[in-house]
RNA sequence: GGGGGAGUGUCGGAACUGGUAUACGAAGCGGACUUAAAAUCCGCUGCCCGAAAGGGAUUGAGGGUUCGAAUCCCUCCUCCCCCA
């Protein structure tokens, strides 16, 4: 008999497996299955290694039941890493990207998957960037792209600019220097356009709530009012805020240090307010302290007609809201600790129910709702249900309006880097800001540069960086500044779906026949930026006319991470398990296995070496029960009690399997797999090969062909089994076979009996009362009886 | 600080809609094969009492609803993730 050599039998299939092309049947449904790609950073890690795995194993089994499966994969290949690299050890960033690719690419061929690799896609590719390029000019005339100043993350010492997770502690991460804060134009996306819709399509998708939610609360959407706030001199000062249930309560006002008021009422006080910018700017969110300086002018709170002082603050930011903030101290933890700090008045205005709070010994503000006080008519009413009538009340008397704010800003797309796509605009003396016209597309990055690790290397090319207007032809500069990357994989699964277009980004016809993609699957990390830059991405190509669909995911999966004793695998713990290694030691059907065994999918997966050992124990098993199914040997009769319990636990197994796998449970179709087999594997050692082995051994093949595609693919193909369509159970076996019956008396388990479901309850007491084990509980009378067919009869009795 | 998720044997994890808690795998123990080991195969294996038959307690802690709770409700504890 055949040994199972997993490396001989990889090694013969992969590229079977790696080319596989798309056949749509017409009389078959489509479906869109799509993973996240990666970034190409070397190698595949654990991480990406179940991603794809969930992937293709799902993939194989949608085929198996009569899909037509578009599985694309590509590379997200723009990005730091390979500048760094360049920077690091001088290796140009194409060829580093490249290398990567083609390692990883072997490593995925190597796993069994079966991409449909004729749609491949890599971003840093002129025919895929081009696109972007052709993207960003539409957006520009919509008006959804503009340029403002904004503040970046500068290294003095680099001459760079830094991502905000290159900033630790506010050190550059390459060579410790403080990093500064400083104010460049650049390029927006007005994500913010959408917002609404962005939220309200949320309800449509099938998607994980608590990813649903985390959007949700990154859209941050606050119904509220802007409120006039008078100065005692002249004009007036906005508030924004979400409860002005407590606009009783402002005994005074907080304004951002940049706020264009302070040019007309603080003009002696403009040294004090630039020192505070400064704290402002160089501490971050989390361990700034409140810092204030007071005005000689003051507010009039509209309510109650007071005089309150105002505080220019550092923690009050001009882009949210209206760059001025109402403080309530008795009601807001951020305004109580300022209150106590500046020794300001602290006003109750809402009390806990049955309680009178007493300003004076309040130890920390009260934020909950509760009874209204101190608030003329709104005296006595609930506060959260009176804030509408607030509300009301401040329109009426024209002191306010309703408004509505986002936590969710424009998108930031300028990158002052290399690697990426350049955005194509040119800036010219005469005509301003010009576009690239189509036509002139793509704007190529120049491979000539050179990596200093000071400054981005585009500035200094001047072949890229000098050209004609194309307007009036004058001399002019290219912009120098690349896409964040999050642009390239904002459309990138509506290229695969027609990938070698030369005159389109897609055709819109194709992308509406497959869009929106049926199943998404991908880490949890991106949560919100990815996954809200393609759905805002998606809405603007529906209005661009390109696409039905305003949504890219009908469903999504979210898989956990994969940890090693206990943490998250890095370089830093030590704990990395390599891919390599995996495909190498035990083969990629038995690494397979194991990622979607030992774990379901959305939940943390802990990585054991003894775990894989057991998958490879289990294939080694299935081997040889097959093999012995076809061989010659002889084998005796089943007598009939074994043969229909044979019959269903192959269907019971078949359905389970496939239930499982449609709800992404692979680890307990596994299971019953397993099951399966030590059961059939009893039966051989009894019986020897009988005649229904050859018939299971078959089913066992199909059913565990999405999980270990190798080994029976070579087993299909040694013994003639169908591997196009998954095995059928009969659903009247499953239903007309005896259930075992649990007795219980007083809810304790005493007993059990088979019985039909159609069993009568009465019969089944009989039963169970005849039995010695049983009556011997029964020490009382019998007052109730609760019999659930085919589960349990419980005999509850009273002592 | 806000939001979310999870606590079940020695470990990874099962348990349908409230209905046999611990499937499957790992580890451990015993046996077969072997000169020996590994591999393989067979058997046992959550805890307590018991020689056994059998019985009792048990799903982070405590309480509640129910004939019946890992599952539903309340209070608390611990861990993880995301956002700030």
């Amino acid at each position: 008999m055949k040994e199972y050599n997993f490396k001989e039998i990889e090694k013969k299939w992969k590229d079977f497996f790696a080319s596989q092309k798309f056949v749509e049947n017409p009389s078959k449904k489509n479906f869109y299955l799509l993973e996240m790609f990666p970034y190409p950073s070397g190698a595949l890690h654990m991480g990406h290694m179940r991603n794809y795995t969930i992937g293709d194993t799902y993939k194989r089994f949608l085929e198996m039941n009569g899909y037509n499966v578009i599985y694309p994969m590509g590379y997200d290949a723009f990005g730091l890493p390979a500048e760094n690299a360049a920077i690091k050890s001088g290796v140009d960033p194409r060829k580093w990207t490249f290398s990567n690719i083609e390692k990883m690419m072997s490593q995925q061929k190597q796993m069994g998957l079966s991409y449909q690799w004729d749609r491949v896609i890599i971003t840093c590719e002129e025919n895929y960037y081009r696109w972007n390029q052709w993207f960003f000019l539409k957006f520009l005339e919509k008006g959804l792209a503009y340029r403002k100043k904004a503040p970046i993350n500068w290294c003095p010492s680099c001459k760079t600019v830094l991502a905000n997770e290159q900033v630790h502690n506010g050190k550059c991460w390459r060579c410790e220097a403080e990093v500064e804060i400083k104010s460049l134009e650049q390029w927006f996306l007005k994500i913010t356009s959408y917002a609404e819709e962005l939220l309200n399509d949320i309800e449509t998708l099938d998607w994980p709530e608590r990813v649903k939610l985390q959007q949700k609360n990154w859209l941050g959407k606050s119904e509220g009012v802007r409120i006039k706030f008078p100065l005692e001199t002249e004009g007036f000062v906005e508030v924004f805020t979400t409860r002005p249930d407590t606009l009783w309560g402002a005994t005074f006002m907080a304004i951002s240090c940049n706020h264009p008021v302070l040019e007309k009422i603080a003009e002696n006080q403009k040294e004090e307010i630039e020192n505070l910018k400064k704290i402002a700017l160089t501490q971050s969110e989390e361990e700034k302290e409140k810092h204030g300086v007071k005005l000689s002018v003051k507010a009039i709170n509209p309510v109650t007609g007071e005089k309150i002082p105002i505080f220019a603050a550092n923690f009050v930011l001009m882009e949210y809201g209206t760059g001025a903030i109402m403080c309530v101290p008795a009601h807001d933890k951020r305004d109580f600790a300022f209150a106590k700090k500046y020794n300001l008045p602290v006003r109750v205005v809402i009390n806990p129910p049955g309680e009178n709070l007493n300003p004076e010994k309040m130890q920390e503000a009260y934020v909950e709702e509760g009874i209204i006080v101190n608030s003329g008519k709104f005296n006595g009413k609930n506060s959260k249900e009176a804030i509408s009538e607030i509300i009301d009340f401040l329109e009426e008397k024209k002191l306010g309006r309703r408004e509505i704010q986002w936590k969710l800003r424009d998108w930031l797309i300028s990158r002052q880097r290399y690697w990426g796509t350049p955005i194509p605009v040119v800036y010219c003396e005469k005509c301003g800001i010009v576009p690239v016209p189509e036509n002139e597309l793509p704007v190529k990055l120049p491979q000539n540069v050179r990596f200093t690790g000071s400054g981005n290397p585009l500035e200094k090319c001047q072949e890229f960086v000098n050209t004609k207007c194309p307007k009036c032809s004058s001399p002019a500069k290219r912009e120098t500044d690349t896409l964040d990357t999050f642009f390239d994989s904002s459309w990138y699964f509506l290229r695969y779906l027609d990938s070698k277009n030369e005159n389109l980004p897609f055709d819109p016809k194709i992308a509406n026949k497959y869009m929106p993609v049926d199943q998404y699957i991908g880490g949890i990390e991106h949560a919100t930026m990815h996954l809200i830059y393609a759905r805002f991405f998606t809405k603007v190509l529906r209005d661009l006319g390109l696409l039905k669909t305003g949504e890219p995911f009908k469903k999504l999966l979210c898989q956990g991470m994969v940890i090693k004793d206990g943490a998250k695998m890095s370089k830093s713990k030590g704990n990395v398990v390599s891919v390599d290694d995996i495909l190498e030691n035990y083969g990629a059907d038995a690494g397979r296995l194991f990622i979607l065994f030992a774990s379901p999918p959305e939940r943390d997966l802990e990585w054991s070496d003894e775990g894989i050992k057991g998958c490879v124990r289990f294939l080694n098993r299935f081997w040889q029960l097959v093999q012995f199914a076809f061989s010659d040997e002889k084998g005796e009769k089943l007598p009939q009690k074994e043969k229909d319990l044979l019959k269903l636990n192959l269907s019971r197994t078949i359905k389970k399997v496939k239930d499982d796998l449609k709800n992404f449970q692979f680890n307990t179709a596994i299971a019953a797999i397993q099951e399966l087999l030590n059961f059939v594997q009893k039966l051989k050692n009894l019986y020897s090969n009988f005649e229904e082995l050859k018939e299971t051994s078959k089913i066992l093949v199909q059913l565990l062909h999405p999980f270990a595609p190798f080994i029976t693919m070579e087993l299909a193909q040694s013994f003639e089994i169908p591997l196009n369509k998954f095995p059928e159970y009969d659903e009247k076996i499953i239903k007309s076979s005896q259930k075992e019956v649990v007795i219980q008396v007083n809810g304790k388990l005493r007993g059990k009996i088979f019985a039909n479901e159609s069993e009568s309850k009465d019969d089944l007491l009989k039963k169970a009362l005849e039995k010695e084990k049983i009556k011997k509980f029964i020490t009382g009378e019998i007052v109730k009886t609760v019999y659930i067919p085919g589960k349990i009869l419980n005999i509850v009795v009273k002592y």
